[in-house]
DNA sequence: ATCGATGGTTGACTTTTGTCAAACTACTAA
DNA sequence: TTAGTAGTTTGACAAAAGTCAACCATCGAT
């Protein structure tokens, strides 16, 4: 079923790292049997225990994973242009194990899982750079459990701040990509308690007004956060 | 080097999914440069930062997984016979994430990373194996966020009785295979609130005597924990 | 400009969790 | 057997985090 895959889509999802190497004639042969479509905000795009039919790329927007059990919910990751999500579930063709849903108006390549398997057989460069992003994928969610596990709520969004200042290239201020209710959530807390937070980092040099953050002392922001390669870098 | 490697550990290794259905001569040229090396029980493995030079085989004893930063350290997992760990680090060649030490005196295989991935881009079904493996993990450490994010600590003990219970084929009796305060530490608590949190599974049903559990009330464990498939089944 | 809705913040309070010190237990080694 | 050690449990307390209700700010639609 095609529906709206525009040729101007491909160049895009062919830099991703996990389409960059493979056969031409292979990745055409997957977008065959995909299609695009436009979500309106706020839309569940995957619900948790759904089986795995396929493999979703967001092309524009962003796509929250989230996850509820017993009346409770928790944000797990957000997903933003240009990337895949739920690859593990195509892998192994197993329940999703977290839902999802648009953040804001968002374009969405769906693939389908049983075509990314067949691929992965038969093109090496493929299977290649599906291994390495799932080992990034599960070091990701490591780092993400020594946050959690290691590190108080404070430290924890100081060091949210931290990445979030490198990703704009250090600059001394910065506007926070997530809503406070989702960064609460994202962090293990609730949005009282970020709220608090925040206020308990003025103390170290944050200054917050809305979505926008300034870091007016960076040394003592870092000296409290004691960010660690091994939690907080994203590349390695 | 060979060190100790001997044919009878061939067919336990042979047996691990991860290398159950790859070519006999590219399993042969694996453990060629692998060695087994036996060690007391308390031995650093690895140090989390080190590069990842060799992929690990537990094949007997056992081996916790744990982490440290400013001091603090938690216990991310126990690898018991016979399965491999730091499989992503060994696949992305980056540094390990967590550290490993021996938890008894313990035999590991050790194969050097480079082989693991020069025999995985000749070796399809090897491939495959691997990509099987990655996505288990993954899916397994995200069970184990949704584990700390969205239950409480009491919640989380009664989820890991149930699972272990399960474990002992449903039996009303079961030991622990943990160390309570390791245990603690994986379920992300203090051992002081470990042992509270067993007495507040009392109500619930479960007495303890030393690592001997007993569920005397296992419908109302299991009303209690709520446990999910998506969050408590190992296999899928 | 006003209303309403949503998200964010604040304060008071409760619950949960962690900390520290002491007591207790099981196990090991002399 | 006994002493010593490491692990566990308990109680008193402190700190952290969650809850609830009220209030404030922002934004969009009428």
């Amino acid at each position: 079923m095609y529906l709206g895959m525009t040729e101007s889509d491909f160049p895009e999802i062919r830099r991703l790292h996990l389409f960059a190497e493979m056969g031409e004639d292979h990745f055409r042969a997957l977008l065959r049997g995909s299609y695009v479509q436009n979500f309106p905000p706020q839309i569940e795009l995957i619900e948790e225990g759904d089986p795995s039919d396929f493999l979703h790329v967001v092309l524009s927007g962003s796509v929250e994973l989230f996850s509820t059990w017993n009346g409770r919910e928790t944000s797990l990751a957000t997903v933003r242009p240009v990337s895949t999500f739920i690859l593990a579930a195509t892998i192994r063709n197993a329940p999703y194990l977290m839902s999802a849903r648009t953040l804001e108006k968002s374009r969405v390549a769906l693939v389908p899982s049983q075509d990314v398997r067949a691929v992965f057989d038969i093109d090496a460069k493929f299977a290649r750079a599906i291994v390495s992003e799932l080992a990034q994928c599960y070091r990701t969610v490591i780092k993400n459990t020594k946050d959690l596990k290691l590190r108080t709520s404070l430290e924890r969004l100081a060091n949210y701040l931290l990445r979030q200042q490198r990703r704009a290239n250090g600059a001394m201020e910065f506007d926070l990509t997530l809503e406070k209710r989702r960064l609460a959530s994202f962090l293990g807390m609730t949005p009282e308690n970020l709220s608090r937070a925040f206020k308990g980092l003025q103390a170290y040099g944050v200054r917050v007004a809305g979505n926008r953050i300034s870091i007016t002392d960076q040394m003592d922001l870092e000296k409290f956060a004691k960010s660690s390669p091994l939690i907080d870098d994203y590349q390695t």
